[in-house]
DNA sequence: ATCGTTAATCGTAAATATACGATAGATGGA
DNA sequence: TCCATCTATCGTATATTTACGATTAACGAT
């Protein structure tokens, strides 16, 4: 059988597994600090900067998105990508409180 | 085409990929967390505590051991599962470190 | 109004992940 | 020795992810 039993678990178990799929691939890592680099970043630019095709990078910003990790603004004919801070802090406060129950570090 | 690219990225980010897709499923995050609460804690305690059956479990245990998150030590019978520690000392500054480049938090 | 640029989406193919039951292998006890 | 227990692995089915090219849609400029 393989409908997913994802939901039988509880919310915030849920929420942090779906931030770290969205860390699950090394060209969202890259995109993450791509952005970081620069202001005002659309996706032709990083499309330049990985080995992947427009269609697959604008997937991988679709997932970053969807998980608030980044957002993107409509501006022209282009779209603006930027890191979504405010997201991003909460996501590494939940991770390191997972860590800290975890393993005490 | 469907050959995973994944290869063509820097080490780190591909391991940090890796780490984060151990933590990618809810059972895996509630393992850590079972792992964390019971010192000596085989796979048929853990098969109790989840909506999912012993292979399915089974299989979960080994990414998390793949990736060094837990160990397995062989006890007769049975199987000892462990949170590694030190480990996960260096995935939570890894992935603090990720943070701190991306968003400045 | 048409053209070039930009990016999302569609359609598709292949790989990987999720889940189960059944089986196999290893151990300890009767 | 034989049995019960425990867990890994096998075989399998379905879902999801990764990746591409082609197309569509939206915009600005000519």
């Amino acid at each position: 059988m393989a409908f997913s039993k994802k939901e039988e678990f509880n919310r915030n178990d849920i929420w942090l597994a779906d931030v770290a799929k969205a860390l699950s691939h090394p060209a969202r890592i890259k995109i993450l600090k791509i952005l970081t680099g620069m202001n005002d970043c659309m996706c032709g630019d990083i499309v330049e900067l990985l080995p992947l095709s427009q269609s697959t990078v604008s997937q991988h910003l679709k997932e970053l998105k969807s998980v608030g990790l980044i957002t993107g603004k409509i501006d022209g004919p282009k779209v603006c990508y930027c890191i979504n801070k405010a997201n991003l802090q909460k996501a590494k406060s939940e991770i390191d409180k997972l860590f800290n129950q975890v393993c005490a570090c």
